[in-house]
DNA sequence: ACCTGAACACCGTTCAAGT
DNA sequence: ACCTGAACACCGTTCAAGT
């Protein structure tokens, strides 16, 4: 049920490879649609080039560095939504970042732990606190607000690519989250969890990607009424 | 430099260990202590008990249980705090949690990634539903609220995190996110990123804890203001 | 029945040696 | 000068064999 070991074999390019930076992150998107970001290492990449792990740190300063690299390159085919109200463009530029992250396997579990720094990804920041400047959030506030509205979207993909991780799906298996917590809760009883005993129909309602919609809402809400805190800039 | 392999070894316990789940997580703590949590492996652990790694696995299922069981045992000692307002308390236990997850090195980045079920973990959600509820929050808003107020708090401590990782701080070095993001602030340019350009300084201003602050109100303001959407039970 | 030695199948990263 | 083979120092997980 496993694919040979390199799916872009030299089967696929005869000739030698040119070997470049630009090269090196294709191999890796081409790896990572075939098997998901966590089998994109850079022994994979290097034998998928025909070489030696050693010649991709020419081009790449770690192996998180590739993956940032990968979502970086992903990221830059997002549109800014033109039409509309602020807020709903806002709500469809992080509904596409999510849908992105949603698509490519691993990508929202990498997305949360690097903080990336690539020009698509600062260019989708950008474009955000554009939209949230335009709404008339004033620009401190905004960009933290975008912070979190990145955030929210992040966590929500990285959820949701949870259970089957190669499989359809496993219920009730490790990684089923949801079930998880409705067990852990059962296993504590109410005494110890008064709240959520009394309100887990509703706690645990709705899919990940309800919850961010409500909490993207929720942050748009709350950002035009929380003021700065007295340090804003530092030198 | 480095200690030599088993911190906990032998000489610290010249009998034969016990074994057991809790003498696993025990160990698994001192290592995390010692040296953080990703250098907190199955063999490691093993090492550490004088046994092989296959020993572990008759105890905790994997190496992210096993983490998530650190996480979990940490947090139970965390204490609801008792007196002032509801939005306070929220504050403060939101605080001594972010303080908890920023002390353990190497705790934050793994909580942003397991979506941790245990008993204390579950308690921290019940405590902080409890006081939403207390505030008057709606059941189905407080859980989602609830939610969203830990992922800040962790993605805070993970960011807080970042830097110097063995070393005191190595500035302008990769790890150093803020320069990183104002080096490609700078190496995209005005003209691809206007909003970020024009407002850079406060952009970038505060530290991860100040903006998370700010987050977090933004978060309480924004819950009350926010009706929950139409789906709120599932089956 | 319960535990574990040894093996399988991988990793990231470095550096001395080659072209 | 630039690239890379080979080595170093690890991993998680499994399973057949031992007690």
């Amino acid at each position: 049920m496993q694919a040979p070991t390199s799916p872009v074999s030299r089967r696929e390019r005869p000739t030698k490879p040119p070997l470049s930076k630009e090269a090196v992150v294709d191999v890796a998107i081409a790896l990572m649609r075939a098997e998901g970001l966590d089998r994109v290492t850079m022994r994979r990449v290097a034998a998928a080039l025909d070489t030696g792990p050693a010649s991709i740190y020419v081009y790449v300063a770690s192996t998180v560095a590739l993956h940032a690299e990968v979502l970086d390159r992903v990221v830059a085919d997002l549109a800014v939504p033109e039409g509309g109200a602020w807020q709903d463009r806002v709500q469809q530029l992080l509904h596409a970042y999510g849908a992105l992250l949603d698509t490519h396997r691993g990508l929202a579990r990498s997305a949360l732990v690097v903080r990336p720094t690539g020009p698509a990804m600062l260019g989708l920041f950008d474009a955000l606190l554009g939209l949230l400047l335009e709404g008339g959030v004033e620009p401190g506030r905004g960009s933290w607000c975008v912070d979190l509205l990145l955030l929210v979207v992040t966590a929500a993909a990285a959820e949701h690519a949870e259970p089957g991780r190669d499989d359809v799906d496993a219920p009730g298996e490790p990684g089923d989250g949801l079930a998880a917590v409705r067990a852990g809760i059962a296993a504590s009883g109410p005494d110890r969890l008064p709240h959520l005993a009394a309100h887990a129909d509703v706690a645990l309602s709705g899919t990940p990607w309800q919850r961010a919609g409500w909490q993207v809402q929720a942050i748009l809400a709350g950002a035009a009424r929380s003021p700065l805190p007295e340090t804003e800039v530092r030198p």
